[in-house]
DNA sequence: TTAGTTTACGGCGACCGTAAACATA
DNA sequence: TATGTTTACGGTCGCCGTAAACTAA
């Protein structure tokens, strides 16, 4: 593994033209300053000085990796700097929006950590899957998926890759076979979300080989509640079209297992939106963070045709 | 110092929830992934993990620093990938237009190196204090003084903190007496730069202390080639008011000397020019990155009123 | 001859990994 | 009781720093 010392040394190499001056810069001898240079080249495969014995100077590779190592120590150096001053504690209220399901399933952990580690933060979670409720309610950030079809507010990506996916609980399975294509959709029962009158009941699956297809599916219960129709499939009602976010839990859980072998349904990326660029507070930024690690641990896991 | 494998510790525990996950995913004990913590908290001075003994949660400060890290690891991941790449060497032609004695005195050593380490790339330099050369000729980078007034090309910074100073050689000091403020400037021979008939013979000063001041200086003698004054000053033949950067060198080496006690003249920041986005290639990239390297060691020693 | 890079080598500090203690859900 | 964090502890790997060899300017 890389070290630290060694990449600063070798910028500073790169700054004052040799080891020796390096050297004396860091209270160091040559020679450790050569082994250092020597033990950084051997980590990465690659000459980054090329030395006659009284001169140095940068190779090709050196200097393609120089700025990347400078970059690197500047961002360790700011967070430290970050540490340093008062840990000034977020406070004040922080208002959220999301989607039902994934406020119940996703947030609620992450949120609940988040609350613990800043107890001076009031935290109010709306959850609603109505989505113009965005802008009308005085919320400062709103978790929403698809793409952000105006561009006069912050939209932070937390799970670009995340896709649809075909769920039925075992039980459901076991009482009416599982359907290999999604062609066979036709014959169960399916579970479709509607919201302001438009039903959802055309699902899209992009197979890993061949054409993707849009399958039209006859809707045995109809909600406009996401996290109601997550629930029917757990209660074994039908074949639910959901966001991987929303039923991974369930399904790593068994709850709910996918279909298809991992033929994946449309893209639905989600983002953290600010309504307005003042309320990018550090709060927020923070808050990203942390929603950001889980969504990419939870998209980790997403199927990709080694399902069943 | 900080361990980078700490550090990827630090982030990957953030991401799994545990001491326990994050060493079976690494494949170490839990007790090395507990030491590796704590020696990670301790060199920060920060406890990042608020830890019971069946639980684990990021503290206010982990949070803040969790960015940091994670992004300082994706910035070397991104070096070595760089580097495994087969190292494209850099060839073609690069033409550079500088102003004149910028050139001479910084630019050719590095330039050279620079050369050296690509040996199927073509340099062209073009010096020149002619400022309208700039977009006439055709060269794919130019390095120039001042602020860019037109936004339609790219403009990086290379020294953004350089100033004017006053300097003179120790033998017209010797034979003229050393002035001691600014307005001591009208009973000494001056050195002024025309440009396109327009003389500037008006030097300004910012005192550490105090307001600043601009002087009129009479001309003794004057050229439109910035090196000529320079060589002038060398020779003994008046005081110069020059960029820092131009004379850092005679000034390290002796043969002029700064005057008023690190009183700095006007800002002049240096700017790498790209006339065309498209031509911003790799090998104008890495150019920057090597010019801002040596840029920054040169304005290091700027005097900051610890100058006699 | 000078100044800088490299190798050789003994001593010691720090990490590794096994193991056991401790504390909570 | 089971799981996860922490401490204890000896062996060993690798760095530190002195020293000397080597090489180009």
């Amino acid at each position: 593994m890389i070290r630290l010392d060694d990449l600063a040394l070798f910028v500073r190499t790169a700054a004052v033209g040799s080891f020796s001056n390096a050297a004396r810069e860091a209270d160091l001898l040559p020679a450790q300053v050569s082994a250092a240079i020597k033990r950084l080249e051997g980590e990465l495969g690659a000459r980054l000085f090329a030395r006659s014995t009284r001169s140095l100077r940068l190779t090709a590779e050196g200097e393609q990796y120089l700025p990347y190592a400078s970059e690197a120590l500047a961002t360790l150096a700011a967070g430290q700097s970050v540490l340093r001053r008062e840990p000034e504690h977020l406070n004040g209220i922080l208002q959220l929006a999301a989607p039902s399901d994934l406020g119940r399933n996703v947030l609620l952990p992450t949120l609940s950590a988040f609350r613990r580690a800043h107890p001076r933060l009031t935290l109010r979670l709306f959850l609603s899957d109505q989505v113009t409720d965005v802008f009308k309610d005085p919320v400062d950030v709103a978790l929403r998926y698809g793409q952000p079809e105006d561009a006069s507010f912050v939209a932070l990506p937390l799970a670009a890759e995340n896709r649809r996916v075909a769920v039925a609980s075992p039980d459901y399975l076991r009482r009416h076979g599982r359907p290999t294509t999604p062609a066979e959709l036709a014959d169960h029962a399916c579970l479709v979300f509607v919201l302001h009158g438009r039903v959802y009941d055309r699902w899209a699956f992009h197979p890993l080989a061949g054409q993707p297809q849009v399958v039209a599916v006859n809707s045995a219960l109809m909600s406009d509640d996401a996290d109601v129709v997550r629930r029917w499939a757990i209660a074994g009602e039908g074949i639910a079209y959901k966001s991987w976010l929303d039923v991974c839990d369930d399904v790593q859980a068994g709850r709910l297992v996918t279909l298809f072998g991992g033929a994946l349904g449309e893209p639905v990326p989600l983002n953290l939106i600010c309504p307005h660029r003042d309320q990018f507070s550090p709060a927020v930024r923070q808050l990203h963070t942390v929603l950001k690690q889980q969504c990419d641990l939870l998209l980790a896991a997403l199927p990709k045709g080694n399902a069943a």
